[in-house]
RNA sequence: UGGGCUAUAGCCAAGCGGUAAGGCACAGGACUUUGACUCCUGCACUCGCUGGUUCGAAUCCAGCUAGCCCAGCCA
């Protein structure tokens, strides 16, 4: 498709053409410990599009090495919008923990080899004889204990006979490194505690440095791609793969994550939003978890777009949240049906339309796809038009209504404004106009051109729903939380409530499913004309009473 | 201060010694039964900086600068 290929498809054509792979097979690794955000859909259509590209396989994998962070309540909501993103994983499903066995086994193989020991020295202490950046780092007076005296001990480890902390296992690799992580890593940590999938089987468990590279070479996998931060542990996942002498061992490579702007995806900040029910749940529309644009009618096709267009790299960035809006703008184009609403509305009265008649026009439901039908809607005398559709006196280069001013009604007739009813406080309250007959819709009516159309819902008619405005939570300024930890919402991010009113008869229509499209198809993001001068962060809108969209549907 | 990584437009991002792709955003114009869409047009004489090599450098070399990551028995 695209012209160019990002580096890891050139580190992958390189292994090919050099025959380390001969096949390549990827992963999804994440731990369950929350819920997935749209950095996670980079890794995850990135990971499932390097196999399809490449004719090879797309593993599910949990990394559930530490039972003290992980619920079943998060696998489940992750493999629903792994799935939902359409990443196929087929019957490859797998969890970390279904290999502690094996990695058991491992670490007994590695103690044989004289490449890992049995450390006693508590946390503090180990910490202590690392070093930091500049001071190298002290040998652990236990560090050669014979094999034998090892091998008893993680038995010891494992049967349960020390306490959380008593006893480490650590692999043997150089305390002189300049790299922290290879000053003799622990590999393996006691912790008495009940595992999500494996119970109580197990009392040990192991550090992720040393399980990662083993799930990743049990399950055959070739290439692991990973976020930046991991570089650093790439020499230790290597050793790992070589001590362990598996054969074609899996490769690290490491991509940048995405991070976008005007959107908070710290796990503490949200979890914070959620139990303070600031947000209504992880997927509030409000946030860019996976879940939340689901909710808010972004499709999978949408945000595959979106990292399709974003790209690969090593070089850190945040993306512009405009791309995104983009990337729906254009899947739903053609495929939504495009409805009236009025959000702000005032009312018009056209004063030579027959009191109390009501007709019904027909309206193509998107006109740029004819395939998505037609529907009839009502018009009549009075109708709901968008406040800032009309002006008293309006200023350059204004189309829309305004004293003497004629615009089309959108699949309705045009209109002549005569002028405008105001109360006490000089608010507009009723528009008034004239119609002509001559130029309804479809009528093939040529004689004269406006520049304006305008959309409308009949009064008598339309539906009247809670409409809420939401702009992004926004991440400003050093974030929601203060210092003191305190929630501190950006003023911006403050609901706005507005009267919202909507064509009849539209309760079953898809439409609202994809509330984008809900004002004349760019509701949602092009919504340019409120609150002038606002920074308008995608803001997004949801329609309560009878239209809510139901959370954790589709 | 040690190790690792990164620097190309407002934001992403190609480029890999032969004279700066593409997209988003933005601006102007055409079209328009959505001020949308679509369609044109414009938008880096320059690639973090400074030197060097070369007929030729964003690409190679050297030195600097800035940013990110690392001292969990987290992942």
């Amino acid at each position: 498709m695209e012209g160019s290929r990002h580096f890891i498809e050139v580190e992958i054509d390189k292994d090919l053409e050099n025959g380390v792979y001969d096949h390549v097979c990827t992963r999804f690794p994440p731990e369950p410990n929350g819920y997935l955000h749209v950095g996670h859909a980079k890794s995850i259509l990135l990971n499932y599009g390097l196999a399809v590209e490449y004719g090879g396989k797309f593993n599910m994998r949990f990394d559930d090495t530490n039972p003290t962070k992980e619920k079943t309540e998060f696998v489940e909501s992750i493999l629903a919008d792994v799935r939902w993103l359409g990443a196929d994983f087929e019957d490859r499903l797998y969890f970390a923990s279904d290999y502690f066995q094996k990695m058991y086994e491992c670490a007994v193989f590695l103690i044989k080899k004289g490449k890992a020991y049995v450390c006693d020295l508590s946390a503090q202490e180990i910490k202590e004889y690392r070093g930091d950046y500049n001071t190298p780092g002290r040998d652990s007076p236990y560090r050669d204990r014979p094999v034998e005296e090892n091998l008893r001990l993680f038995q010891e480890m494992k049967d349960g006979k020390f306490a959380d902390g008593e006893r480490v296992l650590r692999a043997k690799i150089d305390m002189l490194s300049g790299n922290i992580n290879m000053r003799d890593p622990v590999i393996y940590r006691v912790a008495h505690m009940s595992h999500h999938n494996t119970g109580d089987a197990w009392c040990i468990y192991p550090m992720y440095d040393f399980a990662h590279p083993i799930e990743d070479a049990v399950e055959g996998i070739t290439h692991s791609i990973c976020t930046l931060e991991f570089e650093d542990h790439r020499p230790l996942y290597d050793w790992v793969v070589r001590e362990c002498e598996f054969a074609s061992p899996p490769r690290q490579i490491e991509f940048a994550k995405l991070y976008l702007t005007n959107v908070i995806t710290g796990k503490r900040y949200i979890k914070k939003l959620v139990e303070d029910a600031v947000v209504d749940g992880w997927d509030d529309p409000r946030l860019a978890s996976i879940a939340a644009l689901r909710r808010r009618g972004y499709t999978p096709e949408s945000i595959r777009k979106f990292v399709d267009m974003v790209g690969v790299s090593k070089a850190n960035s945040s993306v512009d949240y405009g791309m995104l809006e983009y990337c729906i703008r254009e899947d739903l184009k053609l495929k939504s049906p495009r409805m009236m609403a009025v959000l702000d509305p005032v009312k018009l009265v056209i004063d030579n339309y027959p009191e109390g008649q009501t007709e019904m026009l027909e309206a193509p439901n998107n006109l740029e796809n004819a395939e998505l039908g037609v529907r009839s809607i009502p018009f009549g005398r009075e109708l709901y038009i968008e406040r800032d559709d009309f002006m008293e006196e309006p200023p350059k280069k204004y189309f829309r209504l305004f004293p003497g001013n004629e615009v089309r009604l959108m699949y309705a007739y045009f209109v002549t404004c005569t002028g405008c009813e105001k109360d006490a406080q000089g608010n507009v309250t009723v528009v008034h106009a004239t119609y002509d007959p001559a130029t309804k819709s479809g009528s093939g009516f040529e004689g004269r051109k406006v520049k304006g159309t305008i959309h409308w819902v009949d009064a008598k008619h339309a539906k009247q729903v809670e409409c809420r405005l939401y702009e992004n939570i926004v991440d400003e300024s050093k974030g929601i939380l203060d210092e003191e930890g305190a929630l501190n919402l950006n003023p911006r991010s403050l609901t706005v409530l507005k009267d919202c009113r909507v064509e009849p008869g539209l309760a079953n229509a898809r439409a609202y499913d994809r509330f984008q499209f809900v004002r004349n198809g760019y509701f949602c993001a092009d919504y340019k004309d409120s609150k002038p001068g606002a920074p308008v962060f995608g803001r997004i809108v949801e329609l309560k009473s009878s239209y809510t969209i139901p959370k954790g549907e589709l």
